[in-house]
DNA sequence: AATTACATCTTATAATAACAAAGTGCAATT
DNA sequence: AATTGCACTTTGTTATTATAAGATGTAATT
């Protein structure tokens, strides 16, 4: 009868937080600095921590608050990886995914229909379609219903979907005012050096995924103009829908890290045309090589 | 109780329709025709011409249909441009726009609040928060609320616009899957000619933006790559909205309209990567000279 | 001075019902 | 054969109410 809790996903982000900050036993977690962060209030934050209370990764003190009762790095995710356990709303969107992928729906869906398909109330169901609608692959109609545009889910627009981003990272590249972000790079530099010794062997698909996307939109935040950056973000949420369906090949990741880092390597050294070259190139061979399953 | 009818909307769909088909007094305009060309059923298309009828524009012959009752360039739209009568939805949606941009916002709103503020029902106010968040200028925040992210209406990212368009319409020219597209080269010529020629002296604000905007998108539509024409199309959609707030400087017009009809020149002979350098500066061009109020 | 813990207020989701508008099948008309 | 006109079904918006969750002011504790 009432929303969704948040503290699940508060919970998630901050083991994330506390991991990312190399936080250590002890360490004090104030409420107002996690709500700040994570932009809520107070309130979601002390249940979030109750349940990790009860996981045994923070422990409470009365009028103290709550300290971390294991070093950051030690946390596992609970259900970590199990497959697909998306949970909540994400878990009614794979599945929309995945119905239009396997053609299951006509051009034109009512909001009834989806509805009872999904078991969904209908304000849930709205906010999903509108994520869907801002990522571009449905549509509301004038009158009743929504319309799937498949076009986007093709396989021309697969490969044009990488010729878009080959061309704005690179001319991101090469805009003037492109600035390298030292600590991007020296995070970006850590991340890709893990993948490609021995990471790609057994990191997950969408930690994979991650990886790869965090250093092209790192790249592209560089440039210092938000719709460049912002462009990047879009496609890549659209593609990784499609690349879900995709088996990865594994083997191809040490040569991709290699030459993400020969990339901060030419920028470091101010050869920022060449690497702008390089990038180009580098998108573009990825696409010939995947071939998608559907 | 229920829904705004569709019916004047559609309406004045008809009348665009008939005019931009050059159609002629006596003309039948079958329902079906009229109800798959605008994507809904056939119920609204009766009613929007039934409304019609009793402006006159039509005529009903019974058990045969509507027919235009005058020649199609002859119709005047019913309230034509009296200064801001936006309807509906858009109403909303522009106020907000501006109470925005007069800095009448908190950071951070419920959705309450704006529902109280503008007498909307709450499923109204969230089509449009929806529409807004798809441009990018407003975010719905974990908890309750919604974040008006005011970088995106600021100075410099007005600026960043500018270059991010450039970039992409060059870039876009520059495919190697661009073609020329005969009949829209033939309408932009007619357009921005008549533009040129006296039409800069008398057209109304937003018909002048909109001829603007169809010539550049027209450009961009014939890269054949829907994610360059996508987002030329996000970002004028936003650029609608700030350019609203700016006076035209009309005396400019007759040199722009100049330069697009130069543009389709060196494209019909075949000289495109000159045309190509020759959009960029004048798209860079442009947002030099105007200054938003604001 | 900072921060929690609690009480209180506010917000958004969900279920329901009413209703006008959109969608549709088909006989009637041209 | 095409298209309308109309009866009928389905859909989506709105208002209402209940409720759990989020937001927040403040006294108490460190």
């Amino acid at each position: 009868m009432a929303r969704n809790s948040l503290s699940p996903r508060i919970s998630t982000d901050i083991i994330e937080f506390v991991k990312s900050n190399a936080m250590r036993k002890g360490d004090h977690l104030p409420l107002q600095m996690l709500a700040d962060n994570f932009r809520v209030s107070r309130a979601p934050i002390m249940s979030a921590l109750q349940k990790l209370e009860e996981r045994g990764i923070v422990r409470a003190e009365p009028n103290r608050g709550y300290f971390l009762a294991v070093n950051g790095e030690a946390i596992e995710d609970l259900e970590p990886e199990n497959g697909q356990a998306a949970e909540g709303d994400d878990a009614i969107y794979l599945k929309i995914a995945d119905d239009l992928l396997s053609g299951r729906f006509a051009e034109r869906v009512s909001e009834n229909e989806l509805m009872r398909l999904y078991e969904v109330p209908r304000t849930r169901l709205l906010k999903i379609l509108h994520r869907i609608a801002d990522e571009g692959w449905i549509e509301r109609l004038p009158g009743n219903g929504w319309s799937f545009k498949q076009t986007l889910m093709s396989r021309k627009s697969y490969e044009e979907g990488y010729v878009f981003r080959a061309v704005i990272e690179q001319q991101a590249m090469l805009l003037s005012t492109f600035q390298p972000d030292p600590d991007g790079f020296r995070r970006a530099r850590e991340t890709q050096t893990e993948l490609g010794n021995g990471g790609y062997e057994h990191w997950s698909r969408a930690e994979i995924f991650k990886a790869n996307n965090d250093f092209h939109e790192m790249l592209v935040a560089c440039s210092g103009n938000e719709f460049f950056l912002d462009a990047i973000k879009r496609i890549n949420r659209l593609r990784r829908l499609l690349e879900y369906q995709i088996t990865i090949d594994r083997s191809r990741l040490p040569k991709q890290t290699a030459e993400h880092l020969h990339i901060l390597d030419l920028l470091e050294s101010d050869r920022r045309s060449e690497a702008a070259a390089f990038l180009y190139t580098h998108i573009m061979g990825a696409s010939r090589i995947k071939t998608p399953k559907v």
